[in-house]
DNA sequence: TTCGGTGCAAAAGATTTGCATATGT
DNA sequence: ACATATGCAAATCTTTTGCACCGAA
């Protein structure tokens, strides 16, 4: 049966740096993947607990590690704290509603270009990048600061 | 004696909010107008017990927060989830070397606009961003990952 | 005198670590 | 069998809060 590529990549880095195909990391890879958007560590404990799969907070936050080192998921850090991944089915950076937290995706061929172009100026190798604009949106115009 | 528009700017901000001006509130702001870049809480608060200053670390957290209220100062959290604060004498983003550490500010009036362009679209009003690059710079490239 | 401010200690929230046990290979 | 993974509890780290005392207006 077909689990998915990512499942695959999983099972490929595990093997290549001789770590066990475990049943929570099957369990977190399947929870991160089903969920749209970003997710905190507790959010993903939450949600396998509800579903009564026995999983401990600790493995949760490893695994989360291990998925990023695998490149299977990223981290993100808001304004507030608190990690939060996700995984990339394809590159966005994010709006973010100061007012009700609401969080939009959005792309832009221009700002990716120009991003290269400053980090070469500056002699540096791009590796990735974090773009996050911040405001209300229309649903929020009323009640905003 | 002129102590620099921040201090006026403070003192306007405490005047209007009936708030009380402190010798606290002060040499925080003094500190932190003296640093180049981005000071963490624990930063300031080790410089100014350093320079023998009676100071608590709840202080350095109030007061912080009390500067950033006042627009006297801008609070980021970059990949570590570590508050670091900075007084934005202009308006710049952050080119960040995963390697090093170093953090180089820079400035883009095209992607300043295609920002304005992208929330008008998702009917957002702007009121901030971040935008961070992060990747390896000239110094680093032997030792990058 | 009157509030707001300060600082200690303690609490809180997120994340990490030590360790005995469980489980892949 | 052996090495890694797990999960609990405890530790850690950053930031916040309660409260008695202090100090600016």
């Amino acid at each position: 049966m077909d689990r998915g590529p990512e499942f695959e990549a999983l099972d490929a880095y595990l093997e290549k740096h001789r770590l066990k195909k475990t049943r929570q990391r099957e369990l977190i890879l399947e929870a991160i993947l089903g969920v749209e958007g970003h997710v905190t560590a507790e959010d993903l404990y939450s949600q396998l607990r509800a579903e009564n799969s026995r999983i401990g907070y600790t493995t949760v936050y490893r695994t989360l590690k291990l998925l990023v080192d695998a490149g299977l998921a990223q981290e993100r850090h808001f304004d507030d704290g608190i990690a939060r991944y996700e995984t990339e089915r394809s590159h966005h950076d994010h709006l973010v509603c100061t007012v009700c937290g609401k969080i939009i995706e959005f792309e832009c061929a221009i700002i990716e270009e120009r991003q290269h172009v400053i980090a070469g100026e500056h002699g540096f190798r791009l590796q990735r990048h974090r773009h996050e604009l911040y405001g209300c949106c229309s649903d929020c115009k009323d009640e905003s600061p």
